[in-house]
DNA sequence: GCGATATGACTTGTTGGTAAGTTACCACGG
DNA sequence: CCGTGGTAACTTACCAACAAGTCATATCGC
């Protein structure tokens, strides 16, 4: 009579949805939860409730809530990561390498902003595995921003290590103030901020002079 | 024979610290360890062992997590937010206003560089007395920061409210990013990073027109 | 004594994690 | 074409640990 093999009265059994693709659509639901609330503050029950499964899958599927989040955390470490290196091969030369940068992880997040915020997570337990994913793809990052810092601030004269690290920081963090700005603005195309993007840091670029005046 | 009248045996009773001085350590106990790990990952136990004092006396004086935390930010807010519109008030011009605010951060944050990060928690409880808290003064330093984005935006002839908005989350990342470097490294002063601040930004000012041509 | 300062020992709720069982799919032998 | 047994997909119901919050009680200055 039914349509549906599926007895009524009875959840429990498979659907027919092969584990692969299970795993995506679990791993899409943590990083949106994830990222929008932080490790900590986030369940794994409200995860699965996302998901449309029950917990035990997850824990089936990935082990631990710590198992759970590395997946996450490769995943938009491989994203983002695979994009910037990509960048970096291409090797554009100063501030051009970082609006290519800024281009890139702007177009492979356009759908999945929120996974940005995996990658700055402080309540990550530190000793986890999930800790070792964040590192490493954070030195791997960094060396890779120090490059194209080092080389841009080489250019005026400013080699000193200390320099060119925090530097690096800043520039990361002008790279992580956009993309909060556009996960809090739906609305806007990744095209929409490469624009403006492109319009203040030319208004910055032309009060050049006089800014450099005013520093102490 | 004892020099202290307190019993070996017994710990409980008063030791005669009054509360105001109590919930003073208190609030710079619980400062660092939200600082450090964030709400979500942050018991109420940690802190009381931290402060040196047991759970209930933090209850007794805040009533709740959410309340110490609320006291925590409210403290960090005052802070921060007292220097910015102190600066703000001396109506600096330009790129000016932005050396004096971070100038002024720095220094009142000299011995808490911790505090920093309370105001940037993702995983404060988005319904809790401690998010409204998190969100005026977030409204609060907004509203100074565009201010003087704005007028900087606007010599260079950039007006669209997008735009000064986008570039003033983003000069907040700029701090942002300078403070979490600075927690990173202890042994740098205020000073040190100031003087720091001033030698990278001055290099990329000086390199502004073979930057501006570079852009898109 | 009394109020302020303090704590050990509890209750209660939430959450990470698990055991055991249920259903569907599928390869194989008859 | 039909069992039939193995396996992969899935859930309900539970446990143990831990963290938020409470209560009764103890000590000390006045």
């Amino acid at each position: 009579m039914d349509k549906s093999p599926r007895t009524a009265a009875s959840r429990t059994g498979t659907k027919g949805v092969p584990r692969e693709e299970r795993e995506h659509q679990i791993v899409e639901a943590a990083m949106l939860a994830f990222g929008v609330r932080g490790f900590a503050a986030t369940s794994i029950a409200d995860v699965a409730a996302a998901a449309g499964i029950s917990k035990p899958l997850i824990y089936n599927y990935f082990g631990s809530k710590d198992g759970l989040h590395a997946a996450c955390l490769s995943r938009a470490a491989a994203l983002v990561g695979g994009e910037v290196e990509r960048i970096a091969r291409e090797e554009p030369v100063g501030i051009e390498r970082g609006i290519n940068t800024l281009d890139a992880i702007f177009t492979v997040l356009e759908g999945r902003r929120h996974a940005w915020r995996l990658l700055h997570d402080p309540s990550i337990p530190p000793n986890g595995p999930s800790a070792e994913v964040a590192n490493a793809f954070q030195d791997r990052l960094h060396e890779l921003a120090i490059e194209g810092v080092g080389e841009l601030l080489g250019l005026a004269g400013v080699t000193d290590p200390d320099d060119v690290d925090a530097a690096t920081v800043t520039w990361s963090g002008v790279i992580n103030s956009a993309m909060e700005w556009w996960i809090e603005r739906p609305d806007q195309s990744a095209k929409d901020m490469m624009d403006r993007v492109g319009r203040v840091a030319m208004a910055l670029f032309m009060d050049a002079d006089r800014n450099e005046e005013a520093l102490p």
